[in-house]
DNA sequence: ACAAGAATTTAGATTAGTCTAAAATATGAT
DNA sequence: ATCATATTTTAGACTAATCTAAATTCTTGT
């Protein structure tokens, strides 16, 4: 049985997995950003998450660093356990879909594999978490699921909103308010190149709507071959 | 609104509750007994806990702390958080007597005041926990309850369980096997004054039971009064 | 009333996670 | 190919929570 981390360690792996799930790797000063530390803080903690034994990650000097299998398997437990926890508070506690980050985000370090168990068969091993995003299974393998982002679709295309970043209360009530929520399907309908906004026809809805490259870049989207 | 405290924090506050919830002092080394570290690091912590603004405990060298009303309403959170979530992982996520303790430990520290809310709601805003303890109130008041051990009692004398020390799962289940748990009336028959062991008649059961001093010291009792 | 023993406090060290400032290294534009 | 700029790393320091060992203070029995 492996060691227990800390919370913070937790958070690093998982910020890491967020930033490159896969095999690329990440800079010092990319994790130092999004984890609002100094980059010497980065230095200092992915150096000593390389030396654990066995290590959570493959560290080259000036090179940045990439998740090993045992820490992606780190990330992708507390990934379930977020997900999980943000789909447990809104259908059994009644948060609302854009309160449940910030509890879940303590929460997820601290609940047991008994919790999580009993939390995915109460639920019934849901494989999409309360903002469309995929959950990894018991097994921690991620299901599929589609990789393209609205801010790269341009006029013509149609799609579904597969999910949506959690983080941001606000940005999360913005899109509820606009309907564009996992499962709307939507067409693009303009694109302006001097600020990249996007002109969206919403299915259902009478208005268009307009959104910034802030915005779209947080949305996920399943991209429907023209046929 | 107060600084954040630390787990650790929240942990003395809460074991010196415990050792004492009204104004007597409890000494260092007690403490020290009762968190399991050294009565130097006790020092330490105390006298950091006393020179917080506002103090959080009434310190006197060599004469021990008390709870100041400050820290007494953290200590009372924290039993709040603890006995509603006991409660909750029983009710709603299908943890038995003896489990719940653990994990209650560890999310007592997280989880938000809309969490505390909303659980009191579901719950129904129950008074008494899982293993029979008053629940602080919203307000941080503690409902009424008896406050004597069925250590102390003797033959002759008619009890109801009250409530049961809920941190050794062991401990829980012989309770439970016994039928020892919270309403349970019984009347005391014999008491050895060598070994301090009780023999108990528990209604409803056919054999009597036999305590020992380590046990019966964690039992609350009413006792009926002879009428 | 005072010495022995118990309890408490102080001193000094350690670990995790962070910082700033300075040094080292890599990149990329001409 | 080299120099200016970016990025990254190192060095040194801080805080919280702990420890052990030594010093101090309190209590108690005769």
């Amino acid at each position: 049985m492996r060691k227990r981390l800390s919370d913070t360690v937790e958070d690093y792996l998982k910020m890491i997995y967020k930033l490159s799930p896969d095999t690329e790797r990440v800079g010092t000063g990319q994790i130092a950003e999004a984890m609002e530390v100094s980059p010497a803080s980065v230095t200092d903690m992915i150096q000593r998450l390389a030396n654990e034994n066995p290590p959570l990650l493959d560290y080259k000097k000036h090179q940045g660093v990439k998740l090993t299998n045992e820490g992606r398997k780190v990330a992708l437990e507390i990934l379930r356990h977020h997900r999980l926890l943000e789909l447990f508070l809104h259908e059994i506690l009644g948060y609302s879909w854009d309160q449940v980050h910030a509890e879940a985000d303590r929460l997820e370090h601290v609940i047991s594999e008994n919790f999580e168990e009993r939390v995915a068969t109460v639920l019934g091993d849901p494989q999409r978490g309360l903002h469309g995003e995929p959950i990894p299974n018991r097994n921690l393998e991620m299901p599929d699921h589609p990789t393209s982002y609205l801010h790269d679709m341009r006029p013509g295309q149609q799609g579904v909103v597969h999910s949506v970043s959690d983080d941001d209360p606000g940005f999360l009530r913005f899109l509820k308010a606009q309907g564009l929520v996992p499962g709307a399907e939507f067409s693009v309908v303009d694109f302006s190149p001097y600020d990249n906004n996007l002109r969206l026809q919403v299915k259902g809805q009478d208005r268009e709507i307009v959104l910034g490259a802030s915005a779209t870049a947080q949305v996920q989207v399943e991209i429907k071959n023209a046929d």
